[in-house]
DNA sequence: ACAAAAATGCAACTTCGTTGCAAGAATTTT
DNA sequence: AAAATTCTTGCAACGAAGTTGCATTTTTGT
């Protein structure tokens, strides 16, 4: 299957129409490995869409469980692909981020499970998110 | 020690002058337990101040490291005291931020230390951040 | 109290994100 | 395959959030 087919499997199958922004904005997430900001997807676009549709889009795609954000200490909302069991409202994401502070990319390690944390006593945990900060493995090993 | 002495103290040891927002703010996150967010205490200072006069503050205290931030999933950027440890440039705040989902407080839980994170290999981790989502002390007993 | 240094407030500006609505594309129905 | 319907897009306008330059005021050190 190419990657053409592949968009088109995964639009229907969240009930979303197959239009070209979509299809863009989600071929980027599929070729990239690590995280998108806004920014980024309107720049790599060739800023052929409109500042608007990439925010719908976004916004459209994390409602469906396509794509889930990743807070970061700059403020700025990172997007990246979900796993496969992620649905409409219900993330799977219970997985460490990892942000690279040389490349600056962010990255989901998918197989790394958040640790359990102690709370004390009446605290009642929902969710956790963990972000590590450090050097990934292509900036260590490349240098 | 009352509290405007232990103000000036803490300004005066960062070798910043003393001046009327800088205390005013100083005292919002003394009296505080939580962390607070811009607009907090842009409300909580009686709006006295102009806006630019608390980013500018806010700014400065980080820098200091009288205050530190901590990201949170809905992009805005919560300040929160650090402890004594801090200084200028060097964060000590490797502990467990908590929100809580029904009164919406963050607060440092000072006392928990983060957990260790086991990392694929070629990870290097420099900074652990957690936040806790879920119901706080307070929230889960008053209800 | 005075001079030097620093902080504040104002205005203007940029960036980021949202909303309403008309025009355009995609989907469904016949 | 074309028409009708539904949904998406782009535009314009708007609002919130944050930044910068500069004149004025406040703080500090002597």
């Amino acid at each position: 299957m190419n990657m053409t087919q592949q968009i088109q499997q995964v639009l229907k199958r969240n009930l979303l129409s197959v239009t070209e922004s979509r299809s863009k904005i989600l071929e980027l997430f599929l070729q990239q490995n690590g995280a998108l900001a806004h920014a980024d997807i309107e720049k790599k676009s060739g800023s052929s869409f409109d500042r608007v549709t990439v925010y719908r889009t976004l916004q459209t795609f994390v409602e469906k469980g396509i794509i889930h954000t990743i807070p970061t200490a700059d403020n700025s909302i990172l997007y990246a692909l979900c796993k496969d069991e992620c649905t409409a409202g219900r993330h799977h994401d219970h997985h460490v981020h990892f942000v690279c502070q040389q490349c600056g990319n962010t990255i989901c390690l998918d197989d790394i499970t958040v640790p359990d944390v102690r709370l004390p006593g009446g605290y009642q945990a929902r969710h956790v998110e963990v972000v590590v900060n450090g050097v990934c493995k292509d900036c260590r090993t490349s240098h």
